[in-house]
DNA sequence: GCCAACGTTGGC
DNA sequence: GCCAACGTTGGC
């Protein structure tokens, strides 16, 4: 069992939306590291569920892994935002996850806060410039994390 | 809206 | 294989 965080805009995708849907592809992702995490998740993994782009950004949820690592499609659909010209049906290049929602959070734990947590200071997210948009997150740091949401 | 940090692209 | 140019991310 790991533990992940997955940034999402509100704008395109919220945990409000997540909740309402029970579960979504975790399509779009764009970045081979991104990419490798995902490929590397396992069914009933969880993961920090995050606001960027936004005021404040912050982690406000929890989702669960409920599928493995498969093809994502947008890649291939000349129509999707999300279409790469290099994927072909043999070598689809980007791969994708299902999610769960889990729980969403009273209060979100703004990136502020996560900042002072001196436990905190070396998960990736609270890095200057960090803009990875799937990353691992340790045990020690959930469990720290989740002590703030309570 | 600005811009620093980063990943990717492509010329050489 | 280097690296400048470019596009994107995402905090502020």
């Amino acid at each position: 069992m790991q533990y992940w965080l997955f940034k999402s805009e509100p704008d395109t995708y919220s945990i409000e939306r997540l909740e309402r849907e029970g579960r979504t592809e975790w399509s779009g992702v764009r970045n081979y590291q991104a990419r490798n995490f995902m490929k590397s998740m396992h069914i009933g993994d969880l993961g920090f569920f995050y606001h960027s782009n936004t005021t404040p950004p912050g982690i406000v949820g929890i989702c669960r892994v409920i599928r493995e690592a498969y093809v994502d499609f947008t890649a291939l659909d000349p129509k999707s935002e999300y279409f790469d010209s290099r994927a072909t049906q043999e070598k689809p290049i980007w791969e994708m996850v299902d999610v769960a929602f889990e729980q969403r959070f009273k209060q979100m734990i703004p990136l502020d806060l996560l900042k002072t947590q001196k436990k905190l200071e070396n998960m990736p997210l609270v890095q200057k410039g960090q803009r990875l948009s799937v990353q691992p997150v340790s045990k020690s740091e959930w469990n720290t994390i989740l002590q703030l949401s309570t």
